[in-house]
DNA sequence: ACTAAATGTCAAATATAAATTACATTTAGT
DNA sequence: ACTAAATGTAATTTATATTTGACATTTAGT
């Protein structure tokens, strides 16, 4: 499914995924699919992401 | 970095690691290299230990 | 409408998480 | 001390996350 709460963070932050991806140091690609969410990042990308965001796992990650 | 939180939580449930590692479905030296610290895990094994453990993402996988 | 930047998406290659098999060591119970 | 279960660890294979390169579509500015 996909993953609005990091796009919302990611728009809050006013960064495109390119330059998000930049940050984190992995390409455009992988940050769009996992927003799209066909796909299961590692825990490591994960936390950059949240990092770079300013956001737990929790709000960016969780899911029931 | 060892993931004593991880290690403490499955003690908590009075679980081996082998017992966890199936309720993930797992291996068992898929668990012990989590605990050690020398791998990185998915989103989505992270996810499934946490709800086996009752614990969140922020309480098992964050880190400074 | 035109342009450039941002985003969506795909196929093929590469890096690495996770499985499998196997053996050694430690821990807890008797 | 003996035993069985739990844990640590290593080499090899398999599955999949991520990269690379490329092209199409959408969005925002002028």
């Amino acid at each position: 499914m996909k993953n609005l709460n990091m796009k919302a963070a990611r728009a809050a932050k006013d960064y495109s995924q390119q330059e998000l991806a930049d940050i984190v140091g992995v390409t455009r690609q992988t940050i769009n699919a996992i927003e799209k969410g066909d796909y299961n990042p590692t825990i490591k990308l994960c936390l950059a992401i949240c990092k770079a965001l300013d956001k737990t796992l929790d709000e960016l990650f969780w899911e029931d």
